[in-house]
RNA sequence: GGGCCCGUAGCUCAGCGGUAGAGCAGUGCCCUUUUAAGGCAUUGGUCGAAGGUUCAAAUCCUUCCGGGCUCACCA
C-alpha cells in the first residue's frame, strides 16, 4: 500500500516540492549545503532565556520545521530538534528580502538554520528574532504532521501519527513525529549502558563471539541457516551466546559478559521478535545462589538509575523490583499455585493434568518435560512480582549441573516477570562426561524429531575436558527488560525497527 | 495456524446499496507578536486487489494481499 506510481496524489505534492527546490537554486541557495554552526539547542535557549536576553547575544540554532503560522509579511514557526521545539520568528524587515523569499519557498519538514536573539513575545514565548536564515536540507516528501495544542500545561497531539504498520516501517516518521517514542529508545540506551557500568564495576569483562556459528547451541530454538559462498559451508545464526562464553571460562577469563543479538527461528508476537537483544553473564566460581544475587542487584540498579526508582508502573499493575525477590522451587511452585503434588503423581497423573489444562503433549513424554509444561500452564501467567523458580527437571536442562541434593533436578533458576520468562541461568555444568551424555540425550530427541532440541559440539566437550571452573551463568533478555522499564506493551515498541513482512506482498 | 477487527485524499477519520465527504497538510489571495493563528477561495481519491450478486456496490458475498488485537506454538 501507498506506493508511489508516479500519478499518486502525493507524487503531486512531491512535484510541486521539486519545482520550489529548483525555484531556491534559482534564487541562489543551495538546498543541501554541509553543514550548521550550531550554538545552542532548543532546549540550551529556553534554559538559558534570562541570560540570553540579557547579552542580547545571538544563537545558532538548527532544526526541523514542523509547524508554520504565517502572517503576511511575518510568520511564527517551530523547530524541533533533539532536546525538543522551539519557536522561531521570521520578520521581513529583520531578514530582509532575500531571506524573506527563500522563507516563502520553505515546506514543513525542511531542515534550517537560524541565527538571532531571543525574545519573548506579547503572549510570553520564548522565541529567537530570526536575523538570518539557511535552508539546511530541503525535504521533498510531506510530512504527516500532527497538530498540537498546550492546555493548561499538557501537549495535546490532534491527529496523531498511528497508524502501527507505518510507524514500525517508517520508524524514521515515527519518531520525528512522535516525541514519546524518542523517550522509549533513550531509555533503551540508558539501560544498556546502566547494565554495562554495573557489570564494569564487578570487574566482567565485555566480550564479543561468533554471530556465524558452524553448530548452533545454548538454547533450545530453530535457527536461521545461512551459507558461506567461498567456503561453500552451512552456518547458522547464533541461538545464544553460552558455549562459546564458556569456552572463555575455560581460558581463564573468570568474568565476561555479552549483549548481542541472536536469532530464533520462530513465530513473532508481543514478546517475540526473530532477532532480539540478550545479555549473558558468565562468572567463575560463583554458583545458581549467586546469580541470583547478582540478577536481582541488577535489575533494581538499573532500573533506579534508568526511572528514579526500583518500583515501576507497567500497564497499570505496580512492580517492585527491590531485592530480595521469593526464591521458590519448581515444584513448590506448582504445589502453590497449581496444587498439585508432583512428588507424589504418576506420570500419568502429571500428563492428565498437562491435558486437562489444554497441553498438546506426544505420547511417552518424559517426567521432567511433563513437570516444566504443568509449570507452564499453572504458575507462569501468575508471576508478577519478580520471582525466582529454581531447580527445574534435568530433562529440560541440557547445560545446567545437576541439583546438589537431587540428581533429577538441576541448579538452574529463571526469572519470571509480569507473567513473562525474563532470565535463565544455572550453575553451568562443567562435568564432561555428564555433558556428553546429556547431549546424546539431546540428539536422540532429535532423530525422534524433535528440532528445537540441542546439538552435540564435539569442540565444547573437549574445552569442558581441558576443564571449566565451576561457573554461574546468567542470560537476560534486553527487550523485556525495556519494556518493562519504559511501560511499552510491545516488544516492537522497544526495537527501533522491528521484523515486519516486506511491503508490497 | 485459529478467532475477532481493520484497510476510503499525504495524515487523522466519517459515509455502509443509488456511482465519494470533513479536518489538517497542499495551492492562490489577505494578514509584521501568533501558537490546534485567523479570513476568503481552491486542488486532490480506479474507496487494499480480483472475482461475484444487483438495474445500481466504498457499502452485500467469495477469494487473495497487508495490518492490528488475541489464542495457540515458541524462550
Amino acid at each position: 500500500m501507498n506506493q508511489d506510481d508516479g500519478h499518486a496524489p502525493e507524487s503531486k505534492l512531491i512535484e510541486q516540492r521539486l519545482q520550489k527546490l529548483d525555484a531556491i537554486r534559482d534564487l541562489g541557495h543551495t538546498p543541501y549545503p554541509y553543514s550548521f554552526d550550531v550554538t545552542h539547542l532548543s532546549s540550551d535557549v529556553i534554559d538559558q532565556f534570562e541570560k540570553l536576553e540579557a547579552s542580547e547575544d545571538e544563537v545558532a540554532v538548527a532544526g526541523r520545521l514542523m509547524v508554520t503560522r504565517g502572517h503576511g509579511k511575518a510568520a511564527f514557526a517551530d523547530l524541533s530538534d533533539r532536546k525538543g521545539r522551539l519557536q522561531i520568528y521570521i520578520k521581513l524587515d529583520v531578514v530582509g528580502a532575500d531571506a524573506f523569499d527563500l522563507w516563502k519557498l520553505l515546506d514543513i519538514g525542511d531542515f534550517i538554520g537560524v541565527r538571532g536573539p531571543v525574545f519573548k513575545t506579547r503572549m510570553g514565548q520564548i522565541s529567537i528574532q530570526v536575523k538570518t536564515l539557511e535552508l539546511l536540507t530541503k525535504s521533498v516528501r510531506p510530512l504527516p504532521v500532527p497538530k498540537e495544542e498546550v492546555k493548561d500545561g499538557e501537549r495535546i497531539v490532534h491527529d496523531a501519527f498511528s497508524d502501527k504498520e507505518l510507524r514500525y516501517r517508517r520508524r524514521y516518521l515515527d519518531l520525528a513525529l512522535n516525541a514519546d517514542v524518542q523517550d522509549v529508545f533513550r531509555k533503551r540506551s540508558a539501560i544498556v549502558s546502566a547494565v554495562r557500568a554495573f557489570l564494569d564495576s564487578r570487574d566482567f569483562l565485555e566480550v564479543e563471539t561468533p554471530v556465524l556459528q558452524t553448530l548452533y547451541g545454548g538454547a533450545s530454538a530453530r535457527p536461521f541457516v545461512t551459507h558461506h559462498n567461498t567456503l561453500d559451508m552451512q552456518l547458522y545464526l547464533r541461538i545464544s551466546d553460552e558455549l562459546y562464553l564458556k569456552r572463555l571460562i575455560v581460558g581463564g577469563l573468570e568474568r565476561v559478559y555479552e549483549i548481542g543479538k541472536d536469532f530464533r527461528n520462530e513465530g513473532v508476537d508481543r514478546t517475540h521478535n526473530p532477532e532480539f537483544s540478550m545479555l549473558e553473564v558468565y562468572q567463575a566460581y560463583a554458583d545458581y545462589h549467586d546469580m541470583m544475587d547478582l540478577a536481582e542487584t541488577m535489575y533494581a540498579e538499573v532500573a533506579t538509575q534508568v526511572t528514579g526508582s526500583p518500583v515501576l508502573t507497567y500497564q497499570g499493575q505496580e512492580i517492585d523490583l527491590s531485592p530480595p525477590w521469593p526464591r521458590i522451587p519448581m515444584l513448590e511452585a506448582i504445589a502453590q499455585y497449581g496444587d498439585i503434588d508432583v512428588a507424589n503423581a504418576s506420570d500419568a497423573d502429571l500428563e492428565g493434568a498437562c491435558k486437562r489444562l489444554g497441553a498438546d503433549l506426544d505420547p511417552g513424554t518424559e517426567r521432567g518435560i511433563l513437570i516444566n509444561e504443568l509449570f507452564e500452564l499453572c504458575v507462569e501467567p501468575k508471576l508478577i512480582q519478580p520471582t525466582f523458580i529454581t531447580d527445574y527437571p534435568l530433562a529440560v536442562s541440557p547445560l545446567a549441573k545437576k541439583h546438589r541434593d537431587n540428581p533429577e533436578l538441576t541448579e538452574r533458576f529463571e526469572i519470571f516477570v509480569n507473567g513473562w520468562e525474563a532470565g535463565n541461568a544455572f550453575s553451568e555444568l562443567n562435568d564432561p562426561v555428564d555433558q556428553r551424555e546429556r547431549f546424546e540425550h539431546q540428539m536422540s530427541l532429535r532423530d525422534k524429531g524433535d528440532d528445537e532440541a540441542q546439538v552435540l559440539d564435539e569442540d565444547y566437550l573437549r574445552a569442558m575436558e581441558y576443564g571449566m571452573p565451576p561457573t554461574g551463568g546468567l542470560g537476560v533478555g534486553i527487550g523485556r527488560m525495556v519494556m518493562l522499564m519504559t511501560d511499552s506493551p510491545s516488544i516492537r515498541d522497544v526495537i527501533l525497527f522491528p521484523h515486519m513482512r516486506p511491503e508490497e506482498g
